[in-house]
DNA sequence: CTGTAGTA
DNA sequence: TACTACAGG
């Protein structure tokens, strides 16, 4: 999942959640629901469900996370992926195979009575459907914050929304959307500030971190062209990357090199080189969406209790005071100021 | 993951 | 007030 250059960044500055008051933030919709499904479960595994069997784990990870950056002052739009380009068709795949053999697992596991095991599969064999998406996308709407769907990868329309400024910074787990160019990258953008050890009763603190485009290229020596050909070597969602190349040794290649050509006299691709080149055009100059209106509104408190609770079971005290909360933060920071906004607003 | 009740 | 344990849908 993503480009692993994690090794390479050394320039994360970890800040308090408050430090990002009033800043726009394109958070990668399917990268956050996604994490909400496999992560919000109850103890023998299985996720929130409404009394009609359908999943609600990513409607409360997404509702409540929202909830809790507006509440701080941060103005989150959500960008969901389009249609994938056809490079990435491998990669989907691949992530179906994975998907099916884990649903086999989880079943073997389920029949032996392993509920270790079967949490585990469980977790690996769930995906995001059409109407989680446009669950999550009409709970957007009702929130008053807005979202976008890109051409095609998240990430990069995320991306090109930072470089043009018309939001701050771009948030996902991954770190793709620096080759896609954003200018600064917020990992962990979450209130909790502690998570559990896997396996052990040991807790971590988990604090956001900005990742700047430019300081991570400066502590590297290169530029962003040679940031995506590290990607193509390690690979990345369009290309498998080679073989025996890790971070620090692209790294000293790419620095040797001039240009993408001089990339294939160094080593050889899986892929020829006109699907190494369209890859890193990909990365370089990615086809968006530029049609877009960032628009924060005060929540609509009937729909949102409408579709939580009345459809979806979610408890109406817990999502009254939410909601509070959100239209507190919203007059606090969001709304117009101004004679005008206060004499007809 | 996040909210909340319970404990010190 | 801080921290833990558990439920949420």
């Amino acid at each position: 999942m993503g480009v692993n250059i994690r090794d390479l960044i050394t320039v994360a500055k970890e800040v308090e959640l408050e430090s990002l008051c009033r800043r726009s933030i394109a958070i990668d919709a399917m990268n956050a629901l996604y994490q909400f499904l496999a992560i919000i479960r109850q103890r023998d595994g299985t996720p929130l469900i409404d009394r009609r069997g359908n999943i609600t784990s990513h409607l409360s990870g997404l509702f409540y996370r929202t909830v809790n950056l507006v509440e701080v002052g941060i103005k989150p739009v959500y960008v969901f992926d389009g249609p994938p380009v056809p490079l990435k068709q491998k990669t989907i795949e691949e992530r179906e195979r994975l998907r099916e053999e884990a649903y086999r697992r989880w079943k073997l596991a389920l029949q032996r009575g392993d509920l270790k095991e079967a949490r585990k599969y469980a977790q690996a064999a769930l995906h995001l459907t059409p109407e989680m998406i446009d669950e999550a996308k009409k709970l957007l709407t009702y929130m008053g914050i807005p979202y976008v769907d890109a051409k095609h990868d998240g990430e990069a329309q995320a991306a090109y929304m930072a470089a043009k400024g018309d939001v701050w910074a771009t948030a996902s787990q991954d770190y793709d959307s620096l080759l896609f160019g954003s200018p600064r990258l917020v990992r962990n953008l979450t209130i909790s500030g502690r998570r559990k050890l896997p396996g052990r009763d040991e807790y971590i603190k988990i604090m956001p971190e900005i990742i700047e485009l430019d300081k991570v290229l400066s502590s590297l020596g290169i530029d962003r062209r040679k940031l995506i050909m590290i990607g193509l070597l390690v690979g990345t969602d369009f290309n498998e990357g080679v073989k025996g190349i890790g971070p620090k040794t692209a790294l000293g290649i790419v620095k040797k090199v001039d240009d993408i050509d001089d990339l294939f006299k160094y080593t050889r691709f899986k892929e020829s080189p006109e699907i190494i080149k369209e890859v890193f055009k990909l990365f370089e100059s990615p086809d968006v969406n530029k049609e877009y209106k960032l628009e924060w509104k005060r929540p609509n408190r009937e729909k949102i209790i409408e579709f939580l609770c009345d459809e979806h079971d979610f408890s109406r005290e817990r999502v009254e005071k939410a909601i509070s909360r959100m239209e507190k933060a919203y007059d606090k920071f969001f709304a117009v100021k101004g004679l005008d906004a206060w004499l007809f607003g």
